[in-house]
DNA sequence: GGTTATTACATACTCTCGGTATGTTGCCAT
DNA sequence: ATGGCAACATACCGAGAGTATGTAATAACC
């Protein structure tokens, strides 16, 4: 691998700019009612920087919500990655993620304007990556003796369950209590599911 | 009350016609992509007309949108009505909402863009009839001892559980199937939340 | 029953905004 | 040096949401 230029690094701030400003408008005013002008202005270039690399305002929004949601994902993988027990490696992702949606950012882009501006399908292609971290949990959970059987259907449905909980906490104007709240009971839920027992720390 | 006068029909037919119309192509086109002069067009009249009935095309839209879940209701509310047990009238309640999710309108329009075109909020204002049925199974449920303490949250957390098997189901290609994995999967769910057990009919 | 006001549209227009076509400037390779 | 390409800027186009205005039919009022 070559030294970066320093022409190609002046390249690369310019299109982080543009995602940087493209995210703060997309989650403050919408996808709908931000202009690419706007956009363009705000990371003080024009319009054709802008179609010079996004091919469209649909793309943009793409490697947005890919970027949002890549950091997120992080997030979730390096909170649950050190504990031992899976449960508890359960416990402490979904804690993270829950956390993780109090940022304005992942909720406006990710799960509100995300399935309309590219569709539920595409939005869930990107999503395949935490998803996958939900999946793993799954099946280790099944490994270690959870009366479950994992599947497709079931991991999307209870990460839609986790999501709306995400949804319900930003809309909730006491954030922390509504946090608290959200957290009891997914957890309570999922032990139920997961092992037929009423909360997690009485089985 | 008067009789209604030839002219009040007309007004209401025209009216009803662009409902149906931006209806249909909400549903096939999608929100945006839909263009008011074809709402009207389609429905024979011109973008005055429209523009006299409707504010604005969010406001089109959301009239759209109550409608068709105002049918959808409608279908749930009669279907469990006629059973004694609670249980049975939630799972038989549940089945007509899962049929009904076979509907394209209703996917497309109350599923995949309503929460986005009108916020998550408004859709939720609008949904409150549907969600109200499902709190009032869940109150009965109690109230006949099942092991549960209602909340709006988990009102609405389960809500958005069945609305993703619907989901999953409109994007599936053997609808059928889809359609029964996701009947057994939410009855099994709903029953190891609800009850403790793992499935309906085992407890 | 003639005049006036109002309803229910149609027509014509504006203006924002996504997208495109066409410069323009500097770096890099040959 | 110079041709070419990358990284933008500028100028323009067309679609479509919303508006302003016109108009025919009905209803209201004296």
């Amino acid at each position: 691998m070559t030294v970066k230029t320093r022409r190609q690094e002046y390249v690369e701030a310019t299109r982080t700019a543009l995602l940087d400003s493209a995210g703060r408008l997309f989650t403050e005013k919408g996808f709908a009612h931000t202009s690419l002008d706007e956009v363009a202005a705000s990371a003080r270039v024009t319009k054709g920087a802008l179609y010079h690399h996004f091919s469209s305002k649909q793309a943009l929004f793409e490697h947005v919500l890919e970027g949002v949601n890549e950091r997120i994902a992080e997030a979730v993988m390096s909170a649950g990655g050190n504990a031992d027990d899976p449960w508890e490696r359960m416990t402490s992702g979904l804690d993270a993620f829950l956390d993780a949606c109090l940022d304005d950012e992942y909720q406006r882009i990710c799960l509100q304007q995300g399935p309309a501006v590219l569709g539920w399908e595409r939005c869930r292609e990107i999503e395949a990556r935490m998803m996958g971290l939900l999946d793993a949990m799954l099946a280790e959970l099944a490994d270690s003796g959870a009366r479950l059987t994992p599947s497709p259907l079931l991991t999307r449905v209870l990460f839609r369950m986790v999501s709306e909980t995400a949804l319900a906490i930003g809309e909730a104007e006491d954030k922390k209590a509504a946090r608290a709240e959200a957290g009891e009971l997914v957890t309570g839920l999922l032990a139920s599911i997961l092992r037929g027992a009423p909360t997690a720390d009485e089985g």
